[in-house]
DNA sequence: TGTACATCAGTGAACGCGCGTTCACTGATGTAC
DNA sequence: TGTACATCAGTGAACGCGCGTTCACTGATGTAC
């Protein structure tokens, strides 16, 4: 990385974490140029006005999401062939992910536009509205090719369900840092799974005569049991 | 109300829309007195500063959601003697209040509070904490109650159960304001409430043997039907 | 019933500080010939 | 290999506007005697 992408990239992390913390019109240029040690011309350098600098924290903030998404989720269906199986496993790592913070999660940055809607132009908001899209999507095909193996045991919305994901993680965020209790997150993602586990699994014991979809798990002797 | 207590209300109703829409530091006083009408002088009359501005209109907030609440559950109560219907209709309930909010949920306070932690003082955090922590141990208490005559069907924690509410209540506000999309809050609350009803329903066809609560719905038979 | 005083609900003008933005300029590094 | 020029990654000073806050003052209403 050169010398300048490096000072905007300083930039955009110290911004991030100001913005978390006091909201994005209670952030001033001043205070983030003092702690990246550069002048405020040096700032108007790399971000042609403060509008840019949200465009590009935001943008920097859903692919960093993304790629822990794809990152828990691409293992979850390596470890297990039934889609099911892979989601629950992806769920738990997930959860993992959010517990390893090591200052709990600093907050999303999503929830942070969604309440300083009248300071962005529509590009901010576009950003946002097609990063919880994309996973909306994302999210309902999977629970889709579940609910073909596994029949759910409540008839429930499965873009509900999807949409369930982020309203969970986000709110987990939130309770987290006002409680300022980190294992908030970790232990609603964990009961989101919970549902979903609940919700495609058979009952304990069925009776004679219900169809259980047996759980295809092709591979599951290799994965690590309390993933399951 | 007399004529101050009038205008401190109009100042407060004002100044909370316009939090939630661009959070506490973007909230001018210049903006929030030419809405009301009234100098700024006469601001200060109200308010010594604009933090005594934020603890009034946090206890405004938390206040008229905790008459919500109250009703909705209390209601609930009303309605059946089995704490899980009770919970269950009181949930219901609380959908049909969410939908019906005109153009949506405006967004919660407490979240904003969270997301600008650092520009309020220990007092303003402690109000939204006590608000939270409140609800966590009320609905603890009936999730208690529940289980003691519902056995739950999957081991999970009543406590993260009951922060549960909180964070889907919070986070389908966000995802509903983001996406402009009121019905997303009350289909999360609805969730919600499936997942309540799942893990503490027994299953649909119960093995001989295994315990099954009869749910004591001593007047069931008053209660709409689709509440249940 | 009239008068004196107190409180309520504000007004109007001024303050100084911090903010986002602009502009002319600069040293270091890279590239062409 | 040396020189000319271009680009990169900034510096430093100044700008004007809007912000939260203060202060002396005021008309209307309420209360005591």
């Amino acid at each position: 990385m050169g010398k300048g992408l490096e000072t905007r990239e300083r930039i955009l992390a110290i911004a991030e974490m100001s913005v978390l913390a006091k909201g994005f019109g209670a952030t001033s240029i001043d205070e983030v140029i003092a702690e990246a040690g550069i002048t405020k011309s040096g700032f108007f350098y790399h971000f042609k006005d403060k509008n840019e600098l949200a465009r590009a924290m935001l943008l920097r903030y859903v692919e960093a999401n993304n790629r822990v998404f794809d990152d828990v989720f691409g293992r979850g269906r390596q470890l297990s062939d039934d889609p099911l199986q892979a989601f629950l496993i992806g769920l738990k790592l997930l959860a993992e992910v959010m517990a390893d913070l090591p200052h709990g999660h600093p907050g999303c940055l999503i929830a942070s536009v969604c309440y300083q809607e009248r300071m962005f132009d529509r590009e901010v908001r576009a950003i946002a509205v097609n990063s919880v899209q994309g996973w909306n999507v994302r999210f309902r095909a999977t629970l889709d090719e579940i609910a073909a193996q596994h029949p759910p045991r409540e008839a429930v919305d499965l873009d509900t369900v999807a949409d369930m994901m982020s309203c969970i993680v986000d709110g987990g965020i939130i309770m987290s840092k006002l409680m300022a209790d980190p294992r908030r997150l970790e232990h609603q993602v964990l009961a989101f799974r919970s549902f979903v586990k609940m919700l495609f699994s058979p009952s304990p014991a069925v009776p004679a005569g219900q169809v259980s979809a047996p759980a295809t798990r092709v591979d599951s002797s290799h994965v690590d049991p309390h993933l399951l």
